[in-house]
DNA sequence: TGCTAATATTTCGAAATCGAAGTCTGCCGA
DNA sequence: TCGGCAGACTTCGATTTCGAAATATTAGCA
């Protein structure tokens, strides 16, 4: 270093951003295999998610809102609870409760009693929603092809498989 | 599909409602290849996100503030301003304001006027801050240490390099 | 059956967040 | 130098979220 003052780095590109975090992290007492590897995933979503928000402004929709939308999608028209989606959200019950008030005026969704248990409510995508879900993947993957378009599809494909170990044990942590 | 009517599957397992979702992804209009690893990072995110959280009711810490004192320790002892942790936080500044005047009074950072530009305030961590920091991230990688335990070493380095190599390109997009 | 504990949702008040002004300072051209 | 414009932060009112309490129903068990 010599007596020279740091540097006033410009931590400009994000590239160069995440290697200061790594250090950082690594420099705290982090192991630097996991420190990589997490930091990169945080450091793509947070991106991500910016994007994500643009897109859904244009959708007069907030992120929560998407993230209904989605879950709903994901069942296959099968209903949902609402505390299911609460849990799938990362958000609190009450919230929820909340969201599909407003979605459900919008005409997005539709709330049904549970015939089979009166404690439970049974949430389902209108075709409203259906067509606004369809119509957001199209852009986002777009987007998404993008954030991806420096990989080969050999480099795709191994990414994607070594992210799916690490899901498949994701639950066994749960305890 | 035979006549046999949709099973009512449990979607149980992360790997499966994994699978399910790229699955729901594709059949929306978007490409595999880039589904199934949005899909996954999405995923580990999110299930990361839960522990975070977690752990971080422990230090009686928001996920809000946990981003504003991993912002400031990235900077390695270098002020920063609010407007930039707000952007790092993917917040809007007056949140920021209201974020720095708790985290003030509760004695983790320092706010002090730019003596170069009296229009900027100059934000850092107190040495509380610092100790905390280094004690949540030590917390936190031995949940990330078991998140990526089914992957050998050579593994994690390469899902750290291809994620490395998307994370370069990143920047680019942003216009 | 009757009683208690557990579950699902909503209601309610407090706290966090947002976006739109508002205030102050620095920058730049006439 | 002056005037206006742009940038940084804060203030303010409205919206969203949270956690705890309230309500209603089911499940388990004596």
């Amino acid at each position: 270093m010599d007596g020279m003052p740091t540097a006033k780095r410009r931590p400009s590109s994000a590239k160069q951003r995440y290697q200061e975090a790594v250090a950082t992290y690594v420099a705290a007492g982090g192991d630097e295999s996991v420190q990589r590897v997490i930091t990169a995933v945080n450091s793509l979503t947070r991106k991500l998610d910016q994007w994500y928000a643009r897109q859904l402004v244009d959708l007069d929709l907030s992120p929560g809102e998407w993230a209904v939308v989605t879950e709903l999608a994901k069942a296959e028209g099968q209903p949902v609870t609402p505390s299911r989606l609460a849990d799938a959200g990362n958000v609190a019950a009450s919230s929820m409760t909340h969201r599909l008030d407003k979605m459900t005026e919008r005409g997005l969704v539709r709330r049904s009693p549970d015939p089979d248990n009166r404690t439970r409510v049974l949430v389902e995508l209108t075709d409203e929603g259906w067509q606004l879900f369809v119509a957001a993947v199209r852009e986002a993957n777009v987007v998404e092809s993008d954030v991806l378009a420096g990989l080969t599809k050999s480099q795709r494909s191994a990414l994607a498989d070594l992210l799916e170990v690490v899901i498949a044990d994701l639950d066994a942590l749960d305890t």
